[in-house]
DNA sequence: TGAAATGTTGGGGCG
DNA sequence: ACGCCCCAACATTTC
């Protein structure tokens, strides 16, 4: 009897390297991939829907990963709808007879990810969700009072705690059966499923930053990889360069591998492990790594933490939304050049250093008084390591009602953060050539006005 | 992973 | 020698 064929759908772990799902797979016999542009499910849940650099990104390195996959005789299926729609039919049309798929966490696409497990289980399939996206299961640590962390430090000390397991290897090519050929290409002449170009991901008419984000990355495990080797190089000094966006290599700009699983937060631990890395560094790098793990172990426990505030009074905070400041914010036209050039460097290359991200956030929630979702949205559909959990947490941790929070008192001054962080000017002039002449916008908002007001805000959210 | 206001201290100029 | 003032350099407090 041939050897049971395993469905495997791809989500955010487009890698084949230190891959449990794969692996365990690969090992039980033949292999079919699958990569879906989800949509929500009848009961209207699912992951949140991709931004405009995340499907860019995802268009890319699927593009490679089934190049990659495709070396290994594994062939790579698009399909486009809910996953318990789309799914079973797949599953049905291949006689796959087990499904595997790396763990999600977020509420939403767990209840979808679980609606679908019960499905296929009530039609005879076995189906297996493996870790692979975190360190830590956002379960397995907790602290005396509760299930959630709401500090960052005792989190990190928990969670340190658990033991990080191997790393997997890359799986063993397979012939793939000629009936499980055969099946793939009835599917695809059915519309179950469809061309990797089908699904879309690129707008048709596509902003005009598709090309200029394109000129700086390489999305796609391949590319990944390479950035993994070049880790321990891109870390060396970080305690001490992080803060420095004119330093392009101050950081190691790993955040959309990790974001779309072309490298397992695993694989970068292992790769800090490196002799070429001092202790200092690495410990400083790790702890941003446990940063996105906080994220995720809130997001896992908090429902609805991506768009309502964790401290709930925030619900009342006075923001005063203005289209035309938002707009202005959003193209780097504030006039206060560390925030024009982040939001500039964002547009372009679809990517900003983490110290502008703070700086940029605050200046919209504090200064400019709008509500940290609208950042927040704006990140999501531009940046391209755009994160269910890291987005949302980071900007309710800046406008001071998430977890671990920055005060909300705590304002940044754009002016002091950039004398402090760009001394030289060299990051304000990269990306705002014309900052200091007369073409460089006004500034939308005074400096001590605008703090002045947020604290008054402030107190007044206090006093109801 | 603040900034600004306010407080404290101590060296040096000066009468 | 001494008190007084200025003020830079920190430290603390407040938002």
């Amino acid at each position: 009897m041939a050897a049971p064929v395993t469905l495997l759908w791809f989500r955010d772990d487009l890698r084949v390297a230190d891959h449990e799902a794969l692996a365990a797979a690969r090992a039980a016999g033949p292999v079919v991939g699958l990569w879906l542009r989800e949509e929500p499910d009848a009961a209207g849940d699912g992951p949140r829907r991709l931004g405009a650099a995340s499907r860019w990104w995802a268009h890319r390195s699927l593009e490679v990963l089934s190049a990659e996959l495709d070396a290994l005789g594994i062939p790579l299926l698009f399909g486009r709808g809910s996953g318990v729609t789309v799914v079973p039919a797949v599953v049905a049309g291949l006689g796959a007879s087990v499904v595997r798929w790396t763990r999600r966490y977020a509420p939403s696409a767990r209840t979808a990810d679980a609606t679908l497990k019960a499905a296929l289980a009530a039609s005879g399939v076995e189906v297996h969700s493996h870790p692979g996206f975190l360190l830590v299961e956002p379960w397995l640590v907790a602290p005396a009072g509760g299930p959630v962390y709401r500090v960052f430090t005792p989190f990190h000390r928990a969670a340190a705690e658990v033991p990080v397991g191997p790393l997997r290897g890359r799986p063993a090519a397979q012939v793939l059966p000629p009936a499980v050929v055969d099946a793939a290409a009835r599917l695809t002449a059915t519309g179950v499923v469809m061309g990797l170009d089908a699904l879309d991901l690129l707008d048709a008419d596509p902003p005009w930053w598709a090309d200029t984000v394109g000129a700086h990355w390489v999305p796609g495990c391949v590319a990944a990889d390479q950035a993994l080797a070049d880790l321990p190089d891109a870390i060396a000094g970080y305690r001490t360069r992080r803060d420095r966006p004119d330093d392009a290599a101050s950081t190691s700009r790993l955040s959309p591998r990790l974001r779309f699983g072309e490298v397992s937060p695993r694989q970068a631990l292992a790769a800090t492990r490196s002799a070429e890395v001092s202790a200092d560094d690495a410990s400083a790098w790790v702890r941003q790594l446990y940063w996105r793990e906080f994220s995720w172990h809130l997001t896992h426990h908090v429902p609805r933490l991506a768009w309502e505030p964790l401290r709930r009074q925030f619900a009342e905070f006075p923001w005063s939304p203005d289209a035309a400041l938002l707009r202005a914010w959003q193209r780097g036209r504030t006039g206060y050049g560390l925030v024009d050039a982040g939001l500039r460097q964002l547009w372009q290359t679809g990517w900003m250093h983490n110290r502008v991200r703070m700086v940029a956030a605050s200046f919209l929630v504090k200064n400019l008084l709008q509500p940290w979702q609208a950042g927040e949205q704006w990140f999501w559909d531009t940046l391209v390591d755009a994160d269910e959990a890291n987005n949302p947490v980071s900007w309710q941790w800046v406008a001071g009602c998430g977890a671990d929070a920055a005060p909300y008192f705590r304002v940044f001054n754009p002016e002091t953060q950039r004398e402090r962080h760009d001394p030289e000017g060299a990051y304000v002039r990269r990306w705002v050539p014309e900052y200091g002449t007369d073409a460089y916008p006004a500034p939308v908002v005074d400096l001590a006005e605008s703090r002045r007001r947020a604290l008054d805000a402030y107190a007044l959210l206090r006093a109801r």
